[in-house]
DNA sequence: TGTAATCCCATTGACGCCCATAGGTGCCCA
DNA sequence: TGGGCACCTATGGGCGTCAATGGGATTACA
């Protein structure tokens, strides 16, 4: 199981091009293949990244039949259609697709941050704008509850 | 055990061929059999497209005698008896039979779909349509959760 | 003998591979 | 303990290869 850690800001070159931060490489070479696999998250204007036995796990999810009634099913239905798998070639970078870009609104520079099991991939002023907020929820809700983190 | 990701929209030519997409061929060539098996999906107006070893798990789940009174051995059933054998020609196509392609509603172009062990050919649009609904089901779920994906 | 399926060849455009450079960091040795 | 060197990471660009597509020719089947 990977464990991606941190926060990297790469540049993304003019064939669309980004390296993938070295320690997250590493953390993806556990498996057996050589790549990511990346999708548009559903809910925020980024890229998630994760490794293939993380697809393998949604794979087992769906089934023949269901799907549209199961919520559950229809959202890893959605994830196997949506995502792609791309290799690294010889330098660590991946070819980051247009529309993907599109949905994160990346241009220059691209902020990979880890989130464990899984990471994302975010334009860097739209990532600060979303941290600032998830700062102001935390901090509220630790006043509330007096706990000391 | 094939895993089939992304979705892919190639061209159906004059001649009613479709190159299957190449991240498909290499998940089906892990199997003995240079092809791909195809049936109509009884819910969907969609071609599912799985392995050889796919059906040999359904072949195992229906029984001499039974089949009707159990649902699950009936879809099974009818499953094997739509399905057909394709074989790619050395380009990596295949000829989509007319009853399939009017199934799907498949004119000028198909669309690959990745579901983990199956995929499935859709018409463009008609897929469109279908993901729109998946999505607006998906997210009402998820917001109520709170979960971020 | 006509219709349809398969094979073969050609084109093009995207993608992956190779090379080269620079900057920074950690390591080794004096 | 300080300096120098080597490696690794990140980046840029040119080129070859393969995937996708089109069309013609040959073979198989009815």
């Amino acid at each position: 199981m990977p464990l991606f850690l941190s926060t990297f800001v790469n540049k993304v070159d003019r064939k669309g091009r980004v390296s993938v931060p070295a320690s997250f490489r590493a953390a993806l070479a556990n498996g057996e293949w050589p790549g990511v696999v990346l999708y548009r998250s559903p809910l925020l204007p980024a890229i998630v990244g994760a490794d293939l036995a993380y697809m393998e796990r949604h794979s087992a999810e769906v089934d023949e039949v269901a799907s549209l009634s199961d919520p559950r099913q229809a959202l890893s239905a959605s994830i196997l259609a949506d995502s792609r798998q791309l290799a690294f070639d010889p330098e660590g970078r991946i070819l980051l697709p247009a529309d993907l870009l599109a949905h994160a609104g990346i241009d220059e520079h691209a902020a990979f941050v880890g989130r464990g099991k899984t990471f994302q991939i975010w334009q860097p002023a739209a990532l600060e704008a979303f941290n600032a907020k998830a700062q102001a929820l935390v901090q509220k809700n630790l006043a509330q509850n007096g706990g000391l983190a």
